[in-house]
DNA sequence: TCGCTTTGTATAGTGTCTGTGTACAAAGGA
DNA sequence: TCCTTTGTACACAGACACTATACAAAGCGA
């Protein structure tokens, strides 16, 4: 029942490794709309967080149109409709990637390891969200 | 002359933005061992912040082992070795791959372009650095 | 309906981080 | 040697991340 695993050594904020994890399982499906999310309270304590940083990653989900945020009612996964693309996106996108794969490369792992994972991702990309 | 932009506005921190640029071209070998990077004052005019700030980049990328850092002389970029990749650097990518992707995607850009822009970093690592 | 529980929200406090101002120290050149 | 160039150190201000605690809305059982 959605385990999911945030690094609190990272620099990267917690509320924001919880938005961007729950986000991939939202464009992937493994999430759908009329389910229900954990509770704050509940997620929070399985990551070891506090409850409000847990609802801070949910507002950003809620404020992307991907869940409904009630009290008393939990977080709802919605229907959305995709956003037409901006050029921004796009540009973000690119220069991401780029500074994502020379991270990799820079690390050490084999470019032909990096191109194999760039070319699964596509390919499941191209063949819809199902596995 | 090396130009390279970042956006203030962005939550991530500049000095970061700055890290991962330089990072990407020297990767790209856009910049190679026995050149030298502008001087931080140079660098912090050019893109709009305090010379401090350029100087915690280079300190990360000579922490990496990328350039060779010293008063008087300026960053000296090296021949660098790949560090052994590790389990935990390639969980890494892969999971910032995922969520990168989604968030691609969860803006509204088109599957399709996405997985052709993989394809062709993919095909880019696969020839080698050059262009 | 009433009262309790559940669940998200608001607000304040604390520690850390980011970016800047300013002064300093090492290297190089005239 | 003296001045300039260039990275470094340190202190400060503001912003940010996370937490503690109290609150408000929704639901549920008697």
């Amino acid at each position: 029942m959605l385990v999911l695993q945030i690094d609190l050594a990272s620099t990267v904020p917690a509320y924001e490794q919880i938005a961007s994890r729950l986000r991939a399982l939202l464009v992937d499906e493994k999430v759908v709309a009329g389910q229900q999310l954990p509770t704050v309270r509940e997620l929070a304590l399985d990551l070891g967080v506090h409850h409000n940083t847990v609802a801070e990653a949910y507002r950003q989900l809620a404020a992307e149109g991907w869940v409904d945020l009630r009290r008393g009612r939990g977080a709802t996964v919605l229907a959305r409709r995709l956003p037409a693309p901006t050029r921004k996106a796009h540009a973000r996108f690119t220069q991401a990637l780029e500074e994502l794969i020379a991270r990799g490369v820079a690390e050490g792992l084999p470019r032909g390891g990096v191109a194999a994972e760039l070319e699964q991702r596509a390919l499941k990309l191209r063949n819809g969200a199902r596995e």
